[in-house]
DNA sequence: ACAATACTGAAGTAACTACTTCACTATTGG
DNA sequence: CCAATAGTGAAGTAGTTACTTCAGTATTGT
């Protein structure tokens, strides 16, 4: 269910934005709260909160609230998930490069 | 120099639509020229040319125009690229997942 | 030579994105 | 209790995206 192409388009499309990453790569590093991501980001607290809701609704990050701190951290699932798609892609141009070339060495060996 | 910031953007923008992915998808499993790209998509031809100008933006495909064909082709470094930057971030967050296990076995035993 | 093929490019448009500001609601520390 | 903190929500706006159509240019098969 994490392979459907809406999700994968929200999870991609989520990446797309240098905030964004930052704010992953900011909570690959551990756990941290609104404010905290906001921190080193050069815009305002509700440009913050919008691109955490477009992360959340991607799957790639799950928030909690606990009294006034809203704590956000990674689903590890969904990277794997969006790290599948491409993966998949990848290796099945390479097994077909590989094949190629197996096919060019055994028509070389004809000769 | 596939790792900066402007270059993942384009990747992730790119990757982040379902037509734009499925000519990926095509073209994993062996070049293809413009048209046969376009023949499953319930687009114009047009709309295709424009989704390959941002897939030939990516990086994430190279194309080559040999007399009036236009010959589509997977940039496997780009796949890579993107691929690498979301592994990196999730085993970032499971390595400390990880050691946060130790910690608590650890002390644990201490009881 | 000429028709069909394979794109290419420009202009228009509707919807979406990434912000902003401002007003607001909980929660909590003193 | 009340001021500070932490975040929420709505409205507005400039810029971008994903198409469309239509008109045009090479290239190629007959």
């Amino acid at each position: 269910m994490l392979h459907d192409p809406a999700q994968l388009d929200l999870m991609f499309q989520a990446l797309a934005d240098p905030a964004r990453r930052s704010m992953v790569e900011r909570l690959s590093r551990g756990p941290a709260s609104v404010s905290q991501l906001a921190e080193p980001l050069a815009m305002s607290l509700s440009a913050v909160v919008q691109h955490l809701n477009v992360l959340e609704a991607s799957g790639l990050v799950r928030t909690e609230k606990l009294g006034r701190v809203r704590t956000c951290r990674i689903e590890p699932q969904a990277l794997r998930a969006a790290e599948h798609w491409i993966n998949e892609r990848r290796l099945a141009w390479e097994r077909r490069l590989d094949r190629l070339g197996d096919f060019l060495d055994e028509t070389k060996d004809e000769t």
